[in-house]
RNA sequence: GUAUCUUUAGUUCAGUUGGUUAGAACGUCGGAUUGUGGUUCCGAAGGUCGUGAGUUCGAAUCUCACAAGGUACCCCA
């Protein structure tokens, strides 16, 4: 095969988009049950907007666009070909940089939260805040792929943005339960707080060195304790450091006992004060919302950097699936784009690692790759005019309905109707037409029977 | 960027120490059955063995290069 779909993105057959669209219709209902309003931004953004956002690995992972219908002027040529003999010395990344900037200022969306803050802040006059906003779109990311890893994949994001209340946070939560519950998947949420990871930071009076401390503690499930304190030491924490916190790492037992745990040494922490304090309302509220699959978890760090309260990922139970949901809150995302001090909360449900689930798991509705309702048996010119009016009720009703195209043989349409899962074909013959009735039949149980054509309908419903 | 595996029919795969005409299952199409599909039976079509070179009397099989795809790192959600 010379043409195919490129590496990491995939074509969708109708029964997969089926099954995807009805991953992207629970999730959709739930958003809309909860007052979220859609919105669409741009498959492309200016790189402005979208380079620095996610840390320099993001950047890399960012797929850039060449700049078309754009000529460079023959003193940028020489500038241009001069920076990639530079590309041999040392100064790489400068000169790759500087000569992508000249043929390139516009890339793929990386995420959805980005432009959605760049969408708020070129909006906010038009906006009623607090702003509850969700949109289901592709990102792209140049990553390799992998299992559960895409080149191509869609984002269902909720955000709250404009409002400072942790009820928000609570919110979030019970959107997520309601569409897992929906698709009857069963999940714990992880949940933690920056502010306390903060807190470890300055507890080792190494405040600056948050994203390190970080992105070693994310892996403790993943590479052990061992691991993690090595990676911290080749970061520059010393042992004593390592000591202080490995216990906080090793803490087992219910939320209340790490609570309780965290309590005792960095209650006193200013920053791990408030975050102890949001984290306890979270779950408080929480359980009165009958939510009770949170599992406090502080080695859950997240990787984007632009989180400074609340983060939650969401893991599907007795699966090797990396997180199918995750979220947090972020004080000022639209601060980089120039409005400060708007504080915004937010989820992300990645539907193709979901929809991987459900597959797995066979959760999928059993009659998801029924598409329509009725086929119309063609016998002939004559029959087919008349089962034409039949088909423009029955379409009046909200029955979905077909005409085989042509007057095929009989075992063609009914393997037709038979590989598109219809349940129900029609047949309308000349005796039928004269008796005004027609043939149903239940393609499911194979029975037939003759009704008149005005209960066809009320039949059908 | 690092490591590792894979590539044979539309799909999933088999293919012996290198030996004549490269096989199976499923799918497709036709027939058994011209007003009845999903079961069954019969038949047919479908392959530059990823690409290129090398070794050999002879390569799907051995060697090398390249390409594409997967998986695990790094990273990310």
């Amino acid at each position: 095969m010379e043409y195919k779909a490129i590496k990491g993105t995939r074509d969708f057959s109708p029964l997969q988009m089926q099954k995807r669209n009805y991953i992207f219709d629970t999730i959709t209902k739930v958003y809309r049950s909860h007052g979220f309003l859609q919105i669409e931004t741009p498959a492309m953004e200016s790189l402005n907007t979208l380079m620095g956002k996610y840390g320099e690995e993001g950047d890399k992972l960012l797929f850039k666009i060449l700049d078309s219908g754009m000529f460079l002027k023959p003193e940028e040529m020489q500038e241009f070909s001069s920076l990639f003999s530079d590309i041999n010395d040392n100064n790489q990344t400068i000169s790759i940089n500087k000569a992508t900037k000249m043929i390139s200022e516009k890339g793929l969306r990386y995420d959805l939260t980005v432009p959605f803050a760049r969408f708020v802040v070129n909006h906010r006059n038009d906006i009623v805040f607090p702003f509850k906003r969700f949109q289901i779109q592709p990102v792209w990311r140049a990553d390799r792929p992998q299992k559960g890893r895409y080149r191509e994949f869609y984002q269902c994001d909720a955000d709250i943005i404009g409002s400072n209340s942790l009820m928000n946070e609570v919110e979030l939560l019970q959107i997520i339960n309601e569409v897992f519950s929906a698709f009857g998947l069963p999940i714990v949420i992880k949940l933690n707080n920056r502010k306390i990871l903060s807190a470890f930071a300055e507890l080792l009076g190494k405040a600056d060195k948050i994203t390190d401390l970080t992105v070693a503690i994310d892996k403790l499930d993943k590479i052990g304790l061992d691991n993690v304190i090595n990676e911290l030491q080749e970061k520059g924490f010393c042992k004593e450091d390592c000591e202080k916190i490995s216990p906080l790492l090793n803490v087992k037992g219910s939320n209340e006992e790490k609570l309780l745990l965290l309590e005792n040494i960095i209650g006193n922490i200013e920053i791990g004060r408030q975050g102890l304090e949001e984290i306890k309302y979270v779950l408080t509220k929480s359980n009165n919302a009958d939510i009770n699959n949170i599992e406090l978890d502080i080695t859950l760090a997240r990787g984007l950097n632009y989180y400074t309260g609340a983060i939650v990922e969401v893991k599907a139970l007795d699966m090797q699936m990396g997180s199918i949901t995750g979220g947090g809150r972020y004080d000022n995302l639209t601060g980089i784009f120039g409005m400060p001090d708007v504080s915004g909360v937010g989820i992300s449900f990645g539907a193709d690692r979901i929809y991987d689930c459900l597959e797995e798991k066979g959760l999928f509705p059993k009659d998801i790759e029924v598409a329509t309702k009725v086929l119309f048996i063609n016998f002939g010119e004559k029959e087919s005019d008349f089962c034409l009016h039949l088909a423009t009720t029955l379409r009046k009703k909200g029955i979905s309905c077909e005409i085989y195209p042509e007057s095929a043989k009989l075992k063609k349409q009914m393997k037709y109707a038979n590989d598109r899962h219809f349940p129900y074909c029609i047949l309308v013959g000349e005796e039928e037409i004269k008796n005004s009735a027609c043939v149903l039949k239940n393609m499911l149980t194979g029975e037939q029977e003759t009704i008149a054509f005005d209960s066809l309908s009320e039949k059908l419903q």
